[in-house]
DNA sequence: ATGCACGGT
């Protein structure tokens, strides 16, 4: 520290004569020291320091003293020496294009409570723009934290560890993560990156969001469910709390659309840092995309210079076929033509990790000496579009579709359905081959099939989701008007009545749409509303143990493995963990056997593919159900179960099933027929035959619904249809069934238990 | 007689 900056100039808060550590603890309590012991002084690590910080003004700060303060030897956050490698950092950062505009940033910051920030990719604004309203928004002294939230974990955590390094401080000291599982923050945080459904998951209890005193939401443009709530509460927040500073970032040139939603809000727009990509259209429609875009793959194999190709397909099975065809046709072609050798990489999100990071493999080296360089192509799905970046990828093959959510209130089934692209992701998609230089994309559509038929922008998730889940996160964030909530595009209102319908026979919304005790408590939980009211009824069946079990191997991927080659072994290892009864059971006998086999000390890895499990999803679902049974703590819910010698061990596990999941009930049509008819909603519907139920019940609960060759229902187990009018009698009130079989059938049991009690009653 | 794109609490 120079002398010549020390003391200069007191904090404002030093001024006001509040004695201020140069390290407040931002946690809202922090305590002050009274008078400082002199007894004591030598233990006294809060001495206070002076920094280049202290003739900040808070909101009045300049780029210049900020780059003054970042050059000195000392860390102004920490008062620690600079590292050596802190200086080489610094330089890149300087030579980013959002550099150039640090100043024009602060004007516009310092004029405004919103702003509207669009970057492309390199501008370096996810790392930058935190770092700049870190030096101007000065926490430390207000003990408000700076956030930035991201729609996907491993950004949160990669971008946290980056500006840590940036500022030469340690990640979970001054900046830090906050994300499911893991919130690596401390008392010293002044900068925290995030999920954004972690932000929303803490605005439902604290409603202000009062421990931020600036929120920036990166990767806006993305419309993720959870951005587009926080925006349309941070709308509401910012009338109540105009201390509060709000950023939108975004990589489109879509800025307009939210700087309209934001009362009109300024805009600063920086230029990011790629390579021109040439793009190439076909002048005919292809039938079959697949086909074409194998016979593109080889066809810059066989004529274009160097490079890595990226190839964007819509599915797993899509993808290993692709691969599959091109590793053949590639060989054929190193052998008649002595073309170069090619690496074919799959990649879509649920392949194993180890199996991912083969991407970032080098291309293969020339067969022989002075032979045509190989090169690397990636099939894969629309993770590499946003999630996974490659470099080194140069050419670009855009067949032009993905698969997508749709959602059908009418149904209420959610299914992926194979769709056309919008211009933004094939913007984004050719992006991808410019990373490192100049590349080309081939897209394999009409050039006016781009202009004419491709929608702009991808509908937003909220219009395309079940929102029962989303509504009731409202509700305990306390919106009290949903109709009126200005949400940036509002879901059809048939979507929200749906969801709203759903809620009150659930019990977590009462007649008035208002939130029950049972929805308060189901909003706690980061579960569907039926999982989480299954949840929360299941000590009333003597079985929330293994309830909390089931529900957290409902909320992982399939625990089943499945793999091509020995499928045959892989059924019949699954038929030893079977249940009679159903899906459920046998998902729990699973785990039980998983837990066991742990417990015992065995390899549990080993013991998971020998026995053809997924050991990944088993230990996820090991660490969810340890998170739900904290919160299930924190709220006195028993954690009981019936004796397993107990006859109505499993009985009681079906009929608490039920409690959540008595609108997804089937009846068999006849008793000759496979064919099941939903209740209420009348679709006819299967068994998925990956079911271990063999005996056809006449009732079944199911957990999902899937639609594809045919309509199945998936995870079924065999329940009574008296059950249902007990558990569930609001539902199940015969009057209100359409005329048909289910309501015949009702009736008839209805009926029969009347009788029975007469005849109790008669005795 | 078997299809989960990608994310998140």
């Amino acid at each position: 520290m120079s002398d010549s900056t020390k003391n200069l100039k007191r904090s404002s808060a030093e001024r006001e004569g509040v004695q201020v550590h140069k390290r407040v603890k931002t946690d809202g309590d922090a305590k002050m020291d009274t008078k400082p012991n002199p007894y004591l002084a030598h233990y006294n690590d809060n001495e206070v320091v002076a920094s280049p910080l202290d003739e900040f003004e808070r909101h009045k700060t300049t780029a210049l003293q900020a780059a003054k303060a970042e050059s000195e030897d000392n860390n102004p956050w920490t008062g620690k020496p600079h590292s050596q490698q802190y200086f080489g950092i610094l330089k890149t950062r300087r030579d980013l294009p959002v550099h150039k505009q640090r100043q024009e940033f602060l004007d516009m910051y310092h004029k405004t409570q919103i702003l509207v920030f669009v970057g492309e990719t390199g501008s370096g604004k996810t790392t930058q723009i935190p770092q700049y309203v870190l030096y101007d928004e000065l926490p430390h002294e207000t003990g408000k934290l700076i956030a930035c939230t991201q729609p996907r974990r491993v950004a949160a955590m990669s971008v946290a560890q980056r500006v840590a390094n940036e500022l030469d401080v340690d990640l979970g000291e001054e900046v830090g993560y906050s994300i499911r599982f893991e919130n690596r923050t401390g008392p010293k945080t002044l900068l925290k990156y995030m999920t954004d459904g972690q932000l929303l998951r803490e605005a439902m209890h604290d409603h202000d969001m009062s421990r931020y005193g600036c929120i920036i939401l990166d990767e806006a443009h993305e419309r993720t469910l959870a951005t587009d709530i926080l925006m349309a509460l941070l709308k509401q927040i910012a009338e109540r709390r105009k201390d509060l500073k709000i950023i939108v970032m975004s990589a489109t040139l879509d800025a307009q659309k939210f700087q309209t939603y934001f009362f009109n809000a300024p805009l600063l727009a920086v230029p990011g840092r790629t390579y021109p990509v040439e793009i190439f259209y076909t002048s005919e429609p292809e039938r079959d995309y697949v086909e074409a875009a194998v016979r593109t793959v080889l066809q810059i194999h066989a004529s274009e210079p160097e490079g890595d190709i990226l190839l964007f397909l819509t599915g797993e099975e899509e993808i290993e076929d692709a691969c599959r065809r091109i590793g053949l046709e590639v060989d054929e072609m190193i052998r008649e033509s002595d073309a170069g050798p090619m690496a074919v990489y799959p990649l879509y999100g649920t392949l194993p990790p180890h199996q991912q990071q083969r991407i970032f493999d080098k291309a293969p080296a020339a067969v022989r000496k002075g032979g045509r360089p190989g090169r690397k192509c990636i099939v894969s799905t629309n993770i590499a579009e946003t999630s996974l970046t490659i470099d080194g990828i140069v050419y670009v093959v855009d067949p032009g579709f993905s698969k997508q959510k749709i959602y059908n209130p009418r149904t209420r089934v959610e299914s992926l359905l194979v769709s056309p692209i919008s211009k933004a992701s094939a913007q984004q998609r050719a992006g991808r081959a410019g990373r490192t230089r100049p590349g080309k994309c081939f897209r394999l559509y009409t050039e006016n099939a781009f202009k004419k038929e491709l929608i702009e922008q991808t509908y937003p998730e909220i219009l395309r989701s079940n929102l029962a889940n989303t509504v009731l996160e409202l509700k305990k964030l306390g919106v009290q008007d949903l109709v009126h909530f200005d949400l940036m595009d509002p879901p059809a209102p048939e979507t929200m009545m749906r969801a709203l319908e759903e809620l009150n026979y659930l019990a977590c919304l009462d007649d008035d749409g208002e939130l029950t005790t049972l929805g308060g408590l189901a909003s706690e939980f980061p579960l569907d509303p039926a999982l989480a009211v299954m949840l929360i009824s299941s000590p009333e069946f003597y079985c929330s143990n293994e309830i909390l079990s089931i529900t957290s191997l409902l909320s992982v991927p399939q625990i089943w493995v499945r793999p091509n080659n020995a499928r045959k072994r892989a059924d019949e290892m699954k038929q030893m963990f079977a249940h009679p009864d159903g899906d459920h059971l046998t998902l729990l006998n699973a785990y039980h056997a998983y837990k066991a086999a742990e417990q015992a000390g065995d390899d549990v890895k080993k013991w998971c593919h020998e026995h053809f499990l997924s050991f990944r999803h088993l230990s996820s679902a090991d660490n969810v159900r340890a998170q739900l049974k904290r919160i299930m703590e924190t709220h006195d819910i028993e954690l009981v179960s019936t004796p397993f010698q107990d006859k109505d061990y499993y009985t009681n596990i079906r009929r608490a099933l039920l409690a959540g999941f008595f609108m997804q009930v089937a009846m068999r049509e006849s008793s000759t027929s496979k064919v099941y008819k939903t209740v209420k909603d009348d679709q006819l519907v299967m068994i998925h035959p990956g079911t271990v139920v063999s005996t056809p019940y006449d009732w079944v609960v199911y957990n999902e619904f899937v639609l594809t060759t045919k309509q199945y229902v998936r995870t079924v187990t065999n329940i009574r249809a008296e059950w249902l009018l007990e558990i569930a009698p609001t539902y199940y009130d015969v009057d209100t069934f359409e005329k048909g079989e289910i309501k015949s059938a009702l009736t008839r049991i209805t009926e029969k238990i009347r009788r029975r009690q007469a005849m109790k009653g008669g005795r």
